[in-house]
DNA sequence: TTGTACGCGTTATCAA
DNA sequence: TTGATAACGCGTACAA
């Protein structure tokens, strides 16, 4: 037997309301959006009937006629880092106090469910969108097809550089040029980088910085010590194997990660060879993920202001929905060096 | 001078396309929707022009004519707590696979907020609502109202018991009933608990599971020994300290918490005081927080499946919103005792 | 196979 | 101050 498909749930509407006083819709309308020419006494009988009745607007409809639905679609890579909450929770409370819900989709670091979950939110007509986005290529035709569609987006942590978007970072080079010169300034010399894709901001611009304060203090990059994979745990796991296969003496003394998950992963691989942090091999971070204070050593990392990050991209999209002139830009929130133990401290 | 207001992004509409091949609206639609009924050359023209022009189907006037939304609000207390963010993960997964769309609120524990942005969701016309509540008081007018309108709607964790709502959560009562057994069985005798509000499901199942144990074992049960407060950090930080400005001959041993958060918090209180867990006092959680096999000692507490939790709570809201005859039912996914070194083991 | 008319719930516009 | 009408974009139901 075929079980009974619900009738959607009936709402109140206008007209209902309208029909119970013997009035037009429209000067219920009027009544309920506070317009000023509606007689104060129907005013008032209306306005009770409304809330006997339980009526409650409809927003699709209105939404029909303004094209405007007050929603915002939020793409993430990864709910489950600690991270990535952070920012969901800032970009909630902006969003909210302008009014706006917010669509969160998980991509699972695919960018193949990354446009497929884009397209869905255009055809929900979703008023801007906020991306940290997946694409690991060079191939950013996708995006550029959706800047020229006119719809308003926004990049955060996870950026694509010179495709006329928006981005809300940190600043990621200085950062990352900062806590090598950290470990640097502790005598290491050998010292190997776990990356992430190049293709994206974080990536890119950690490696930068790590570059830089090599080249900062003439120290010599072996292309054998920098290894790109993920941005989670499992990228770092091989990566930092990759660097254990190496003989003893081509191994780094010490290694950056392009984030903490991918340090979290190299720790245990570091652990599982039998080897000491940081007495053997030193390692630090980037995030300030919530495990990074409670791990064996505690982690030394950059600390990234996720929450106000959040804030900053609701912001951005929110006035790159609402005004034609928001200029295109790259906001850098500033991070902190947290020193811990895992860097030899 | 002022700024420009946005004109909102013109889309491309059925009408457009058809204007452009000289053919009808329907044509066009039918061709879009796969309708057999369409010559197979008009067909691929048209086609071509859709994608030409990036048209893509306006769901919100659909949605006004089937009066269905394809989306599904998720109402959660505090999105930066480890596991809720899993939960969203599950939650997400099954919900876009049945082509739903989430809209995720955080309330912050407030339950002014919870009215506030289900009032908004309903607006939206959400086909349904999954929500963890944070109503700590007797007041349930509120969601019996929202029933009697017939949303759909589906607590998860944090219920509210008999007011004809499904519950989605973990086997709380008899789980906790264990994990204290645990203590018990250790010797310990004089042992406290750490309270979470009893109106919610979890706040009153777990206090019944470690009445349970108690009566079991014939242990007494000192009233000053619970303590009620939030569900997070704080509310376990202060609880604790509750228990500790008490004479030391009247101690606890032994402490029962209601979840992690609370039993980290607690934990600081106990450590600012002096004392050794679990030497001095022991302790257990419930959750499985990410943090609980990195904190020291590591925390002996329960494993909650939350991803399953997500998973079963997306699939139950979209059976309710789907089918007429739906029943309304607890579901208690099954937990794990995890021990570790808190707990004296 | 293709087209026309109407309605979903609301608001803008113009008329009374 | 009020009401009638059209329109937002689409699909159902019917007619051609």
């Amino acid at each position: 037997m075929p079980r009974e498909i619900k009738k959607s749930t009936k709402n109140v509407t206008l007209k209902e309301v309208a029909a119970e006083l013997g009035v037009s819709t429209m000067t219920v309308s009027r009544a309920i959006n506070n317009r000023p020419n509606v007689d104060e006494q129907t005013k008032k009988k209306i306005m009770e009937v409304v809330t006997r009745m339980g009526y409650t607007p409809n927003l699709v409809a209105k939404s029909l006629i303004s094209s405007k639905t007050y929603t915002i679609g939020v793409v993430i890579p990864e709910i489950s880092h600690s991270f990535f909450p952070e920012v969901v929770k800032g970009i909630e409370e902006v969003a909210n106090s302008h009014n706006y819900q917010i669509f969160l989709t998980n991509t699972s670091d695919s960018f193949e469910k990354e446009k497929a979950v884009i397209e869905a939110l255009r055809a929900k007509r979703v008023d801007g969108i906020l991306i940290s986005t997946s694409l690991t290529n060079n191939d950013y035709s996708f995006y550029k097809r959706l800047v020229e569609s006119g719809l308003p987006m926004v990049f955060f942590d996870r950026c694509i550089s010179d495709v006329g978007i928006s981005c809300i970072g940190v600043n990621d080079k200085s950062a990352s040029r900062q806590i090598t010169e950290h470990l640097i300034n502790k005598g290491y010399k050998r010292i190997g980088y776990l990356s992430g894709p190049k293709q994206l901001s974080i990536g890119k611009d950690r490696f930068e910085g790590f570059m830089e304060a090599m080249l900062l203090h003439n120290l010599p990059v072996d292309e054998n010590l920098i290894i790109e994979n993920g941005f989670n745990e499992k990228g770092g796991y091989h990566a930092m194997n990759k660097l254990l296969e190496l003989p003893v003496s081509q191994r780094p003394r010490a290694v950056v990660a392009v984030n903490d998950p991918v340090a979290f992963g190299a720790m245990d691989a570091i652990r599982e060879a039998g080897l000491r942090i940081p007495e053997d091999i030193a390692i630090v971070g980037f995030t300030n993920d919530i495990r990074a204070s409670l791990v064996n050593p505690p982690l030394t990392t950059v600390h990234q202001p996720a929450f106000e990050v959040g804030k900053k991209a609701a912001s951005k999209i929110i006035k790159t929905i609402e005004y034609e002139d928001e200029p295109v830009e790259n906001v850098e929130l500033i991070t902190k060096l947290v020193i811990r133990q895992s860097c030899g401290s």
